[in-house]
DNA sequence: AAAATGTTTTTTCACGATAAAAGACATTAC
DNA sequence: GTAATGTCTTTTATCGTGAAAAAACATTTT
């Protein structure tokens, strides 16, 4: 089957949300750049737009003839890149309990029940090993770290580690720089979230994202800038799985990170470094809750079937 | 051509310097665990060492005949791993010169130039990803972003983070922790060579990676520890690349080795944050000076033909 | 002539296939 | 009955192949 056309896909679903917008669709080079495709792509995109009524196309000329209907777009399961449905699915089976500390990972198995080939799969556990969830071993199999509690306080160790000094590098930096607009906008964006917070909670996460990542920028230090990617990963599978007090925990964590802001802002090392660490405090309590203990114990025969098989 | 079957050259070669010290070699799951090898491997040893009148074989009975001469050897080149070559490969012309920030680095040339199919190098770019010293363009190629000063300066600086922290749980270990006799034997060995580094400097190298491997290992973290995977490929190459005034900068980080090590056995946090921060200071400096800040300039009409292209 | 469109080439991504290596099961030896 | 050997099965490592997507080149339009 070699490769699927989600590309392809992804970006005519995004083109039409841009027909809305517009009466004629710009040059394709712009489109491009737009949409981040290469204009082999955008050229397959703006041909089916003629074929399916939606445009008319004569070289310079791509005039939109009607608005996307919702038969008209490609369904949302088809945009998804090959490595996005394995992570998934990979996720789903380590959260989904049952997969412990020191069980052997499959590749051929995983990539069966997936529905992919093994070359994907094993990008993928390649990729997904700087994570520190899984290892190894070499000329054999992949062994499961598990998502323990020690991971998560060795994850936290470094992510204290590397906000406090990429916050005090934050509030050095020089009063024209462009980081402090970025900042003003973060910071109108989490009042709006704060002042509707009952019905818009569940936006947080994507906020909270965008703010330490900012921050970690500002360390102009490629490791730690690379190291959110762990943390935003964890925290990514942690929210949409850990969904308890979901709307306090958040409300907790805005108003903490609107003290931080003010914190960087008053660019007084000694503010920055208290609002920092007691963020990161709660943050760290929060992870640590959402991981059951008692995880460990499970049934001492368990013929586990599936990816994951006892050591 | 599938696989080859590298690792069981390896093993048979490592298993003919055994054969000079035994009479008799143990059983297949014992010889298996001794060469990291499984029993499958161990028996296609066995078998080419009966036929080639290297031992008697009779199931239990393994007889050594004769001792190992030059030509039962595999050729050196037939037991690396192809992830080896193809990194030794990569670094060549990555260090070679020519090879500056923002090149493209094209996954089909490197493959045909080294004679292994795609699969392999994109496997190993990935892997090679976390070194901090590529990044992937999604759906497109890799850019090269180089071996140069801001990056050994980013890498210095979670160094020192890791291993002053690192050192810090060192000294704080319990008495009768394993890692006290590690920390002995490891001063005996630097005492031998500092006896005779004249003829051994060139041993200073695996010495060095042992020593602090074994200080990140007490950080108890597995980020720390994997970090130092990063620092210790990049010290590689380096020691292979810069041979200026090798000796003399061997002589003085043995030296500081010992004061460090001194420190650890004081378990005094004062002087073990000292000896740690030199040794680092002098280790970073090392470091950049190998480093050519010239290197930037470039012909402006490079052909770059080969596996670095111009962006 | 700068920037678009039209066309062709190259590269990336993903698969199935195959030999090497590991692992599991059956049998024999001590 | 434990631990070895002998045999068979499964998994991993690697390649060649082909479609998707990008990139390069050629031509037209403004």
């Amino acid at each position: 089957m070699s490769k699927s056309n989600n590309v392809y896909k992804d970006a005519f679903n995004r083109c039409l949300r841009l027909l809305d917008e517009t009466q004629s669709l710009p040059s394709e080079p712009e489109l491009g750049t737009l949409l981040g495709v290469s204009r082999t792509t955008v050229r397959s995109i703006l041909s089916r737009m003629e074929e399916t009524g939606l445009i008319a196309w004569n070289k310079r000329n791509k005039t939109v003839l009607r608005g996307p209907r919702p038969e008209d777009f490609f369904p949302e399961e088809e945009t998804d890149s090959l490595a996005e449905i394995i992570e998934r699915s990979f996720m789903r089976r380590l959260l989904a309990g049952g997969a412990e500390a020191g069980m052997q990972i499959n590749e051929l198995e995983l990539a069966r029940e997936i529905g992919v080939g093994t070359t994907s799969v094993r990008e993928f556990l390649i990729r997904f090993s700087r994570f520190g969830l899984i290892e190894k071993r070499r000329n054999s199999h992949w062994v499961l770290k598990g998502f323990t509690r020690a991971f998560a306080l060795e994850l936290t160790e470094i992510r204290e580690m590397f906000e406090l000094r990429s916050a005090a590098a934050f509030a050095a930096l020089p009063e024209d720089s462009a980081v402090w607009a970025d900042l003003d906008r973060l910071e109108i964006d989490h009042r709006r979230l704060a002042s509707d917070i009952a019905n818009r909670f569940n936006e947080f996460s994507e906020l909270d994202e965008r703010f330490h990542r900012l921050i970690h920028r500002a360390s102009h230090n490629r490791f730690i800038v690379d190291f959110y990617d762990v943390i935003a990963m964890i925290f990514h599978y942690h929210y949409q799985w850990n969904k308890a007090e979901e709307r306090q925990r958040n409300e907790v964590a805005v108003q903490e990170h609107l003290a931080y802001i003010a914190a960087l802002k008053s660019r007084d090392p000694g503010k920055v470094d208290a609002a920092c660490r007691k963020h990161l405090k709660s943050a760290r309590q929060t992870l640590l809750s959402s991981i059951p203990e008692g995880r460990q114990a499970q049934p001492a025969d368990g013929t586990l079937s599936g990816t994951f098989a006892r050591a």
